[in-house]
DNA sequence: GGGCTGTACTG
DNA sequence: CAGTAC
DNA sequence: GCCC
DNA sequence: AGATG
DNA sequence: CATCT
């Protein structure tokens, strides 16, 4: 059993607990115990089996809870989890994670609807029965179903901060197998969006293909979607986060580049101002020759293209055309691994503060 | 036994 | 004030 | 629940 | 928000 | 309406 395993099934269920309106001192345990056991650089279960060492000399866990971990470890879960998992349907814990929803007012629903799915919610949101509860009215039901639709929006979604860090591993897996050239991320990641839906990497070299190998068998990937000569997919870590890896030719890489970051929109707009300048005549069965131009942007299609952040002192306007987003953020043509790479003198950004500052610790004060 | 962060917003 | 968020 |  | 003056 | 809870 995994210590990030064990953390989790303790807030889960001081989650539970809390929702059960128990003493809100003995669920701030559960929880300094769950946080204590993930920063512990070492493994619980090991101490668990070792007869000379005590789990109550951790920080944070005494004695009630080293009988739970005991319990954890022998079985996987323990009594008062049990006990709560009987009386509160699995979708109370997901209930939780919604924007204005806390543990009082998921208690409240559960008592008078015995609400079990989101789409029950929202339903008796629309249908105005959220008011006839004490201390709800009719604004906290436009409050539920916002944070419905925010969360539906958000799910599957990931963290930059968490995507930068599997391409950071992922890219350096792939750069050691023999023959790759280059392995770039782009997508959203490369756009510097707060938020990613999944991974892209592009592999070039005559080792492209063993990268694709090597990216199905890395410890961290698993549920292999797809993989072929040209791209592969799989998820990666617990949080399934999908990674696309896709091989392309050496001569075709800024094309790629550029295609692949998009985004989608972006790379719409671009085609269509290729197509009124007349420069797409060689894209008739669908086969547009890509590779015919490494930067088409500045080649053929007259924009500027920005080097850097601080290289723009020029009017937003000509920059706002090559922005992938249209929206004028200063990392948006920087990879997100530089990003991760200049956390460590993050504020200094040209001056301007980004969107991106879960990434810096600037707005970390005492 | 007695404490367990502190503050602001919303309704 | 109760509940929620940060 | 844990800690002092 | 609802209660209160 | 301002203020309290």
């Amino acid at each position: 059993m995994d210590n990030v395993e064990i953390a989790r099934l303790l807030k889960e269920t001081a989650d539970l607990m809390e929702i059960s309106g128990e003493d809100a001192f003995r669920i701030r345990s559960y929880r300094n115990a769950a946080s204590a056991i993930e920063g512990l650089g070492e493994s619980i279960e090991a101490i668990t089996r070792d007869p000379q060492r005590q789990l109550t000399a951790l920080p944070g866990i005494g004695k009630g809870i080293a009988g739970a971990i005991e319990e954890i470890v022998a079985r996987g879960s323990f009594a008062r989890r049990d006990e709560m998992l009987e009386r509160y349907p699995p979708t109370a814990l997901e209930m939780l994670r919604i924007q204005g929803l806390g543990p009082k007012s998921i208690r409240l629903l559960w008592e008078h609807f015995r609400v079990s799915t989101l789409e029950e919610l929202e339903r008796l949101c629309r249908e105005q029965k959220i008011r006839e509860l004490p201390r709800m009215g009719a604004k906290l039901e436009e409050k539920i179903l916002r944070g419905i639709q925010l969360y539906r929006q958000s799910a599957g979604r990931f963290l930059l901060n968490f995507a930068a860090h599997a391409a950071e591993e992922l890219c350096a897996a792939l750069a050691a197998v023999e023959g790759v050239h280059r392995v770039t991320p782009a997508g959203s990641l490369r756009r510097g969006k707060e938020t990613v839906g999944d991974l892209d990497l592009l592999v070039t070299g005559e080792g492209a293909e063993a990268a694709l190998a090597a990216f199905v068998n890395h410890p961290r990937v698993h549920d292999v979607l797809g993989h072929g000569p040209n791209k592969a997919s799989a998820r990666y870590g617990m949080e399934g986060l999908q990674v696309d890896v896709r091989a392309v030719p050496e001569a075709s890489f800024g094309a790629a580049l550029q295609y692949f970051t998009g985004s989608k929109e972006h790379n719409v707009h671009l085609r269509q101002r290729a197509q009124r300048m007349g420069l797409l005549g060689c894209d008739q069965n669908g086969r547009h020759g890509a590779g015919r131009c490494h930067d088409y942007r500045v080649s053929v299609l007259y924009l500027p293209v920005r080097r850097s952040a601080c290289a723009r002192s020029r009017a937003d306007s000509d920059n706002r055309r090559i922005d992938p987003d249209g929206r004028a953020g200063s990392a948006c043509r920087r990879s997100a691994l530089d990003v991760a790479g200049a956390v460590g003198t993050a504020g200094t950004d040209g001056g301007r503060a980004t969107g991106n500052q879960h990434l810096g610790f600037s707005n970390l004060h005492g």
